[in-house]
DNA sequence: TTGGAATGTCAACAAGACTGACATAAACTG
DNA sequence: CAGTTTATGTCAGTCTTGTTGACATTCCAA
């Protein structure tokens, strides 16, 4: 209860109907919205993943990778948001596996340079076929402007120091 | 590539304008955004929850508790989507804690009732007071219509027989 | 009353996150 | 050129949170 005051929907008429969706109700029905709705988004990619003996780690790994073919660990590193003793285990077996490359670099060679072999793009195109189907089948049932509402909460709920990465290897990719 | 055609937006006029937020970009948009605005949406909790020896599960158990007080574990079960063990490690942590009570049924002994202690209450506000404080201020910044389109999409993802068992925890409810 | 279904507990294990310590190679810097 | 920093990888150990399997208790119905 930080702000008691909304959490009086009609309790006081000073605030006007049009704060009435930023009521703790709403809110909590947003908050458990979110719950639900990331379940659903990672149910199809994740019974995927199992037939081939992978987890969630190994799809954001192959999505991100995908995205930006020849990108190196750190850049990775600071998009996923893990160690890189966890990544690293997880771009092992991957590697080992035969579905993602990695080569030493020509400028500075500290760095490995990662892409997706041809297997490793086929199971990625597999990932985000199966996550595309239920975002466009969403998308379609409600049509343009909730997607833009649906998009622009959803880029307020980010965290920015955590997007400045990401923004980056948007530039710098393909 | 399940659906060639919405690769091109600006291949086939016979689609229409309307249809350009379907494509395969605007969807991959999407699910990017899904995943980095997950991440802020946990961050808060998450460091709330650390401090005190918690993790997201335990989170999640109060929650629910919290919205349904004097539910049973099955309940809480089909709405978590987790085995019965899974729950039962963090219910019994929560338990020895004293932040949630387990009352055997007066109608069926087999059942025990899930209720918050005191503590228990005051940890969960906690909580989604943090949760609530950055999705309220993403649910300011872009407007009630937004929020709207925003709640559609989300419900639109959602697994269907997963939200059986919670549309009855509301209906019981309370 | 007996057997099956529902409910919950305990034990053991796996994935995937974490920290800490350390090795190696390359790049940079004074 | 020597020393430091950077990028990466690896080993070992821990924690959370999911999983199965086995089992006890309770309820209900044949």
């Amino acid at each position: 209860m930080d702000s008691p005051s909304l959490s009086h929907p009609l309790g006081h008429r000073a605030m006007g109907e049009t704060l009435l969706y930023l009521t703790d109700d709403q809110l909590r029905q947003g908050i458990e919205a979110m719950f639900f709705a990331y379940r659903g988004f990672t149910a199809d990619p994740d019974r995927i993943l199992e037939l081939h003996g992978y987890g969630r780690a190994h799809h954001r790994a192959l999505h991100f990778i995908n995205g930006a073919p020849g990108t190196n660990v750190n850049n990775l590193l600071q998009i996923l948001g893990v160690t890189k003793q966890s990544l690293n285990r997880v771009l092992r077996k991957l590697i080992a596996d035969g579905l993602v490359t990695s080569q030493v670099g020509q400028r500075d060679k500290r760095e490995r340079h990662l892409a997706l072999t041809e297997t490793g793009h086929a199971l990625e195109q597999k990932l985000s076929d199966a996550q595309r189907r239920r975002m466009r089948s969403a998308f379609r049932q409600v049509g343009p402007e909730a997607v833009a509402g649906f998009r622009k909460v959803l880029e307020a709920m980010m965290d920015p120091d955590m997007m400045t990465a990401y923004s980056q290897l948007r530039e710098d990719g393909a």
